[in-house]
DNA sequence: CGCCTTCGTTATAAGTTGTAACTCCCCGAA
DNA sequence: TTCGGGGAGTTACAACTTATAACGAAGGCG
């Protein structure tokens, strides 16, 4: 399962202990969010002293930035899977509410509060435009190439400006459409793990399914 | 402006002295996030030292949860204001734009990632209810009581569960709309004030504009 | 005018991240 | 099999954080 790198015992020993440190720092995000992260906090539930685990990690920012290169990752490879599998948008949007409700925390450690000065690195980027293409291309399956309707300002602006990451680009309709999948979705499901709902007594999945039901109609 | 409880020249001297914590609290959550809050450097910039910022606010989750209920307040203040002012559904959509992008981690304070275990005390919820209730009026305002379409599950599902602040609940397609409104614009602003759409290379506000005028149809 | 509250201070405790220096042991090569 | 090198883990430490306690000073209020 785990890909480790070399073979000598030496890495090996080390790639289990990374798992393991990542394993309680998951554990401890998922009960106090990403902010409440200690270093010191894991070290001890793994029965080593402090500095010990900057052995593995360079420090906290470096440890929470694989965290989010692993949760991109789990993301990229559910979606990827389901795709695979045949489901069509419906589905991964419904993949997505359920990666998602599994572990709030880690949904906003991608989608959450940006940290004003961080950059991802250049790896996680791309396992981000990984997903981002998954959904794309579902987008694309949805509507064989309709014609694209005359009235959409949003649609030939598109056309001219889509710096996007697959180069053989979907066209401007399709394009339009998952990003209102992105941002539909996310808009209920952010809100939702966050609590914004509670006390409202309606069923939010409703709401999702609602809104997926916007999405998979012709004029979105 | 700043309404001052009492006027005793303590308190009058206490609450400016409050404010002026809570000035330099949003300066330093502006540039660094409020993970990065700290209670110290506060003091230190004010040229005071450390726990004199005690008196004044009992703790660092204190400070936090006003500055919380002020964000509430301040975004509460500005919809009513641009709807007293005739503004529209259309017109508080921007209006709430404006209001996220002069500030985002004042947003993110609010609707970004939530502490697991942290519950909003009763005033600011009154506040939160008073922002939904202002955009549900507006939706309420939007369409004079057009007729239930009958194929609407989740509306009927409305009528049913609405736990609503407002006891004068408004009719099940006003509320849904509202739930879209208030979903799909926070999707596009969320991911837009966190970064997600930088290198894509299109206009962030088209893509809003876009989804606002979805909200203003007559199905949407 | 004097008292008393409140403010701001320093000292301290218990945390945190992260570095430095030292030991020790395991793995690999001769 | 033995020996050396390097990685792992340790303690010690610096600098930072939140927060409390105890003290002095200074102000307003009766």
């Amino acid at each position: 399962m785990a890909r480790t790198g070399a073979d000598t015992p030496r890495e090996r020993y080390r790639a289990q202990v990374r798992e393991e440190i990542k394993a309680h720092a998951w554990e401890q995000i998922a009960t106090a969010g990403a902010s409440a992260l200690s270093v010191n906090a894991i070290a001890r539930r793994m029965g080593l002293s402090g500095p010990a685990l900057y052995r593995y990690f360079a420090g906290r920012d470096e440890l929470i930035a694989e965290l989010v290169r692993d949760a991109y990752r789990s993301l990229a490879d559910t979606l990827r899977a389901a795709a695979a599998e045949g489901a069509g948008l419906a589905g991964l949007a419904r993949t997505l509410r359920a990666w998602a409700l599994a572990d709030p925390q880690r949904y906003f450690l991608i989608y959450g509060t940006p940290v004003p000065g961080y950059r991802a690195p250049e790896d996680t980027t791309a396992i981000a435009d990984e997903v981002m293409r998954t959904l794309v291309d579902a987008c694309a399956a949805l509507a064989p190439a309709g014609p694209a309707t005359p009235e959409a300002p949003f649609a030939t602006h598109l056309l001219g400006h889509r710096d996007w990451a697959g180069e053989q680009s979907a066209p401007p309709e399709v394009l339009h459409r998952f990003l209102a999948f992105w941002t539909r979705l996310h808009g209920v499901l952010s809100l939702e793990l966050a609590g914004h709902f509670t006390g409202m007594g309606f069923r939010p999945e409703l709401l999702f399914e609602a809104e997926l039901e916007s999405l998979l109609a012709p004029r979105f």
